[in-house]
DNA sequence: TTGTTCTATGTTAGCGCTAACATGGTGCGA
DNA sequence: TCGCACCATGTTAGCGCTAACATAGAACAA
């Protein structure tokens, strides 16, 4: 990346050309290059073809770090997710960046690793790039992250959760009452023994309580919870450490298929329907490897790519609702 | 995004703070305070001192946009994905993140979603925003493309295959290989019947042709091909369109995955090995997934992250090897 | 003492572009 | 014929920072 050695490509040697350089050869002053790329309308067809002439001999690509720094505008937006393999939230960044990106732009993407520290790092590293929203998946987990949020004074949204003070816009669903809906659907169907399988991280954690809460309301004992890393293999051997359990939700539809594997190998897996199955399972997210696999997977089916759509959304409008539930769909199939 | 409108958050009023203001209220010229936060290590540990405790005062944020322009460094890398979402191009871009944003470089992220034009936009919109490096996944599917990258001055690497020109930088493995690997597999467990299924984009193609050719070399008929679009629901059908086949090659897990759920329904499923059953199934990319489903999936192994933290490397170093074929493994478990 | 070498800090100019404000024609109604 | 609007283009200044080159004082050897 350092600039004394030759550099690979055939192109045209020295640095890149700049807007005065296509003035120089089109014959007109600059601003008249830097309205020809941003408002056409405005340059007399002539001089414009001319212009446009000068900018492909000369292969000039506007930049736009020298546009940003002089108008004040970047049009970029930071999105900060926990992760990005694997992972339902890639749905998000592909609808806010469809969303985005014919609008001209630009997403820059960080990850948290759901790391405390790392998020506030990666909130101090978009923000001084100056995006004009941030799109984030849950909210800051610290206050100094918080405080970053609130004193950067552009949009802000956080997503696939419904936050109580939110900073500013949000873009998700009840993740308490996804539990509630699952724990009351066990219920119905008669099971007994509930268990609760998935992360700690704070959807998870509130999918649970709604979960619990649920469970005893309904006059279950307190279902167990059994805190898995986020590797899906971690759910296979998840059946035994829950005995007589007879009803399993998973925190996301990775540990529920893991889950079922375990279940498989203990022979408590049939391919008949929910009522057919020793052991009731539901996932979260609706994968569409849930479809697919036997039996089908009964699910929270959840709108990831709308999540990403709607936050993209808040992001360019000022006015209007700032907080949307996308809801969810207990989508039941053959697995519970 | 307007700014005559009331932002949100509570911070301080005005416009963000600038470097000369952190300067005045610290006693110190700009350039001190630049200093401090680039290289602490030359500033006074008073001086230093007080210039942290102006920072902290004014809550200032480094404006990136305007060091990037000065400094002719962006710390900022280009990435270009066919599309994201349900993707083991998350893998990749997971990867090289993690490589990336500890040593202060910014990901920007595009996808092209398989669209020739979409991709030129992007890439020229990556560009424009001077990455030090770009990252894309395949090659430029245009002459136009191509020629951007060539004339950016600045490594590019091409990722998930082996091109036989790359512009810079390559990271990938041999795809038609794989498609070899799979045919004399298939053929040595006896199979007669060959198909492939999955995707005509360059690099499915490219599988395509070393499943056929060496299935042709081993004296099979040529096998077929049956080309899908990207959901994995396609696939789930894909049987009926294959009559008499023993033997199938998935571009992807999600492909095999879906085209097992139809030969489940189609009672051509065994759960017991490789050799049980009357289709095998191949796949590629070895989700985690593929391990948990029954039977357990055969697979092409692709490590997704190891290309992306390979190309996080070759942005960075300018030395050294710029071919670098990671391979794939051929993982043998039930279902072929 | 004097010159030399550090160390800590400052001054100047400019990165490539755009906002805001000219300017100089042209057309046209009164 | 004047005055005014309007269109196409230009001039000027500056966005917030950093590279490159000062400068001033301290430390120290000869």
């Amino acid at each position: 990346m350092s600039s004394e050695v030759t550099e690979p490509g055939t192109g045209p040697a020295g640095a890149a050309p700049t807007l005065s350089e296509v003035a120089k050869r089109a014959g007109v002053s600059s601003i008249t290059v830097s309205r020809v790329v941003r408002m056409p309308d405005l340059v007399a067809p002539e001089t414009r073809a001319r212009v446009e002439q000068a900018m492909r001999d000369l292969g000039y690509i506007p930049n736009l770090v020298a546009g940003a720094l002089a108008s004040a505008r970047t049009n970029s937006v930071g999105v900060l997710v926990p992760t990005i393999a694997n992972s339902i939230f890639a749905d998000t960044v592909q609808g806010l960046s469809d969303k985005l990106e014919p609008l001209g732009f630009s997403v820059i993407l960080a990850q948290s690793r759901y790391d405390a520290a790392r998020e506030d790092r990666m909130l101090a590293a978009l923000l001084s790039r100056r995006p004009e929203a941030i799109i984030m998946v849950g909210s800051p987990a610290t206050e100094e992250g918080s405080r970053l949020l609130r004193n950067a004074r552009i949009p802000i949204v956080e997503t696939w959760d419904l936050p109580a003070n939110p900073i500013d816009a949000v873009a998700g669903f009840d993740n308490y009452k996804a539990g509630v809906a699952v724990a009351k659907h066990l219920v119905a169907q008669g099971r007994k023994h509930l268990a609760f399988i998935g992360g700690d991280d704070p959807r998870g954690t509130r999918r649970w309580f709604g979960f619990r809460d649920e469970a005893l309301a309904s006059g279950r004992a307190e279902p167990r919870r059994l805190i898995l890393d986020r590797k899906d293999s971690g759910s296979v051997a998840a059946h035994a450490r829950l005995p007589d359990v007879d009803a399993v939700f998973a925190a996301n539809d990775a540990h529920a298929i893991g889950f079922m594997s375990g279940l498989r190998k203990a022979g408590l897996l049939r391919d008949g329907p929910a009522s057919a199955q020793p052991v009731a399972v539901i996932g979260l997210g609706d994968l569409e490897m849930g479809q697919l696999i036997s039996p089908t997977l009964s699910t929270i089916s959840v709108h990831g790519d709308a999540i990403g759509r709607t936050a993209a959304t808040l992001t360019l409008e000022r006015g209007g609702e700032r907080r949307i539930d996308l809801g969810f769909e207990l989508v039941l199939r053959d697995s519970g």
